[in-house]
DNA sequence: CTTGTGTCCTGCCGGC
DNA sequence: TGCCGGCAGGACACAA
């Protein structure tokens, strides 16, 4: 399941794949992929012609800036995009293609079909969903500590859900929230309203170290894998706790306990992480 | 207003 | 062996 480190790796390798190609038809197989427009037809068709000019990425979507458009697309659990010859086999679980002018094709693959792609025009993304909620992400230069402090504060929930929710702050999933309430030495289960204020700086540095690392991990064995089929793939970084149950802590030696909190499995330390 | 629940979808795993 | 129910999971619509 793709968190901010892992679409920031696929946006860094698929930004050389993809900038300056035009795309001269687009073929989607699962239409609820498309969440906008309302016809599928239009998604195509108004992308005939345009050229991609820059990936970026807010959060855990990456956009596609094109001419007049931008794609906003989310890859959910098992969204993947791979740049491909046109004569190369279509794999399984294709739902949408890019057909570029040069040959190539972006395709998108997902077995789940959880993924969504949003077309919409250049400049208004931030206006409307799915990006109009979204917080930003602790690595943006403008993130704002103040107003994670206050959010959290204020909240009823437990910190786990609460670092889940994107409007909050962006860019965790549930490995990385983990990771991050591990390293902070808070229990997930804590509700944000009885958090001290050292302790959301601990959460908010903790969630940026751990997305840093990550990051830079995707960065430094990126290179090396991109296969011959246009695939961008990536090695799991040394996780501390997620699916580390049953293990002994890295800190501490205590066994790593799996709980669920909200529905979503979750890792924590019992000696590191009291409640 | 806030928080909780159902939904999407399919591969996989355990139980019988 | 083979079938089948249940589960996982990110974000959103909707309910309470």
């Amino acid at each position: 399941m793709p968190e901010l480190p892992e679409v920031e790796t696929i946006r860094q390798t698929l930004k050389q794949l993809v900038i300056g190609k035009t795309v001269e038809s687009v073929d989607v197989s699962w239409p609820k992929i498309i969440q906008e427009p309302d016809d599928v037809e239009q998604f195509s068709t108004f992308l005939q012609g345009q050229t991609m000019h820059d990936i970026r990425r807010k959060g855990k979507f990456l956009l596609f800036d094109l001419d007049k458009h931008v794609i906003v697309s989310h890859l959910r659990m098992e969204g993947k995009y791979g740049v491909y010859d046109h004569n190369d086999e279509v794999m399984a679980h294709t739902h949408v293609i890019f057909h570029f002018t040069d040959g190539t094709e972006l395709r998108y693959r997902d077995v789940r079909k959880f993924g969504t792609m949003h077309l919409q025009e250049k400049g208004m993304e931030t206006t409307k969903k799915p990006l109009v909620l979204l917080a930003k992400d602790p690595l943006e230069a403008d993130f704002s500590l103040q107003t994670f402090k206050e959010k959290v504060q204020k909240s009823e929930r437990n910190i786990k859900n609460i670092l889940l929710d994107q409007s909050v702050i962006a860019g965790l999933g549930n490995i990385y929230v983990d990771e991050t309430l591990f390293l902070a030495g808070v229990h997930p289960l804590i509700k944000g309203a009885s958090l001290t204020d050292e302790q959301v700086i601990q959460i908010k540095q903790a969630a940026v170290m751990t997305l840093q690392d990550a990051v830079r991990q995707g960065g430094t064995t990126i290179r090396s894998y991109v296969n011959s089929q246009g695939q961008i793939g990536m090695f799991q970084q040394q996780l501390n706790v997620y699916a580390q149950n049953d293990s002994p802590c890295s800190k501490c030696e205590d066994i790593i306990m799996k709980i669920k909190v909200n529905g979503r499995g979750t890792h924590y330390c019992p000696t590191c992480q009291p409640i």
